[in-house]
DNA sequence: ACGTCCAATGCTGTTCCGGCATGACGCGGC
DNA sequence: GCCGCGTCATGCCGGAACAGCATTGGACGT
């Protein structure tokens, strides 16, 4: 399980289409693909069900989805919350000279 | 910024100590000490000080210790809740015959 | 029955990554 | 002052992981 994996399923559980997602997140359709067949495999789960129109969520996957983008946000905010304080603290890459 | 490198750096933080930090990560130490590199340098500051007797995390790696910790834990969740709700669904792991 | 649209798979070149050996640096003992 | 020790960092290499291309397999609509 990895923050990119993370990241694709959500935009797949978004645009319920595969290819629609990767065009989304700059990548091609079958890695994408692979990306969900991973955490399935590794959560031991199906996440979506295959319909002829694209991917619907399951059960299953909701629950995935609602911890996802707390995961993403977090990720986020700490992304920003480190570079704050390096700004605050004089950091490498901004020394006030 | 993976999940892996944020197991490092919670690692590192927790036993000041890279090599040390290793062993417990069941990896050796030039990996590892590249992980915190990779993170620093992606954050664009420095995470931990350098000392003689290893690393001592500066106010950069205690904001990021805080979130790092709060992200594997989500992870954590995230993991048993998915396979939680697939066994109250009948998954595919788990036919019940 | 055929064409269309979708995800999944086979394959290949590249990139990433871990481990081994070694380097660079600082400290302490002598 | 010199040497030895301990620490993290780096050069290198072999293997695994990954993205993209081309293609397949399957389902629906017409």
């Amino acid at each position: 399980m990895s923050i990119t994996h993370l990241q694709s399923f959500v935009a797949v559980a978004e645009e319920g289409h595969v290819g629609r997602a990767a065009l989304r997140l700059h990548i091609t359709q079958p890695p994408l693909s692979r990306h969900i067949l991973a955490l399935e495999d590794e959560l031991g789960t199906p996440l979506f069900e295959r319909v002829p129109k694209g991917m619907r969520l399951l059960p299953t996957g909701e629950a995935l989805l609602h911890h996802a983008r707390r995961i993403l946000a977090e990720v986020d905010v700490a992304t920003r919350t480190v570079r704050e304080a390096a700004q605050g603290s004089g950091a490498a890459s901004k020394p006030p000279a």
